[in-house]
DNA sequence: AAAGCGTGGTC
DNA sequence: TGACCAAGCTT
């Protein structure tokens, strides 16, 4: 008998046990599932569990998204980053609305092709929605395979990914198939942890697993590209109670959201006077750390006496900022308002 | 296959 | 402070 197939009663016992609250699983349908498994996908449960509730109470079903602007429901995702995932979510709420009565399409194929949903939150909908046995494989769930058996091989390749899923998918008790899902990520998350940090002495596998003297070294990734640092300049135009912001282009980093006019590089307060008319006031410097770039942030705030002829900007007023859609990036600089 | 795509917590 | 990286998907 393998690890895997051995695996099963213990850690079902230990989630029977051991398993978290969350609000997600309190009424698990297949809506609630799909709208978390986006928003946890590459972000933290603890990050998540409040944009969650105000989603679903501006947005208790599929059809009250599709009928919302896309605006709207950026709005609701500011702050949570990857913000494609929050417009292909859109994109798949209409086609739910339009094509599926409303109603998650409780079939894997017609699940995988939809927009921003792949193969893990496929399986995640089917296993824990529809308690169909699909395994779905996640960071968390490769890590304890990985560890189980102790190998090394590296996890960013698709076939040890194909591996697993197959392999999982071949112990998955037909009746669990939901607990079974959960009990794999609630392990990964809490007890075999990341960093070479694992807690194996509570660990409800300890006495199966292969990897306990190697954990520091598993699970293997490919390195990272380095990140490039780019300086920019940000501008808070201001005119009486108004601000400038701008729409971003809906494609590339940031897709539509909203911003304050920006440019590249690092001006000094001379040219930013010479190019307004109006009180100029510098504002302190900011960091801002995105998967593959750096940005190093310098901002200006303008009173300006004159609005500058530019078609691009929209003027909003201050107190209504917070219905727009602003990425951190942009953030630091509100309290400059 | 590899790169692009956010943010914030941890050590 | 900086490196690492978390419930991935798309192109």
């Amino acid at each position: 008998m393998s690890v895997l197939s051995k695996m099963v009663t213990p850690l079902l016992d230990w989630y029977a046990r051991e398993q978290r609250v969350l609000p997600w699983r309190t009424e698990p349908t297949p809506y609630h599932i799909w709208i978390s498994e986006i928003m946890l996908q590459q972000t933290r449960v603890e990050a998540v569990i409040d944009y969650y509730h105000r989603f679903l109470a501006r947005f208790p079903d599929a059809d009250a998204v599709a009928k919302a602007e896309l605006d709207e429901v950026l709005a609701q995702w500011q702050g949570l980053g990857y913000y494609r995932r929050c417009e292909m979510l859109y994109r798949t709420a209409k086609i739910i609305s339009e094509q599926y009565r409303g109603k998650i399409p409780a079939d894997f194929a017609t699940l995988l092709s939809l927009p921003g949903i792949g193969r893990y939150t496929a399986a995640a909908i089917m296993s824990i929605g529809f308690q169909k046995p699909y395994a779905a494989v996640d960071g968390n769930v490769l890590r304890v395979v990985m560890r189980l058996e102790n190998s090394e091989e590296c996890i960013d390749d698709g076939s040890v990914k194909k591996w697993v899923e197959e392999a999982l998918q071949g112990v998955m008790p037909k009746d669990r198939t939901s607990a079974f899902t959960q009990a794999l990520m609630d392990l990964g998350a809490t007890v075999c942890l990341p960093n070479g940090a694992p807690k194996c002495d509570i660990c409800p596998l300890q006495d199966l697993c292969q990897g306990k003297d190697s954990a520091d070294r598993i699970p293997v990734r490919k390195a990272k590209k380095e990140r490039r640092v780019e300086q920019r300049t940000v501008f808070l135009l201001c005119f009486k109670d108004q601000v400038a912001v701008k729409k971003r282009p809906g494609k590339g980093l940031l897709a539509n959201m909203w911003e304050f006019p920006n440019q590249e590089g690092h001006l000094s307060l001379a040219e930013v006077e010479s190019r307004y008319r109006g009180n100029v006031t510098p504002l302190a410097e900011a960091r801002h750390v995105f998967t593959h770039i750096e940005w190093e942030l310098c901002g200006y705030r303008v009173e300006l006496e004159e609005k500058p002829k530019d078609a691009a900007l929209q003027w909003i007023k201050k107190a209504e900022i917070a219905s727009y859609a602003i990425p951190a990036a942009f953030s630091y600089f509100k309290k400059d308002l």
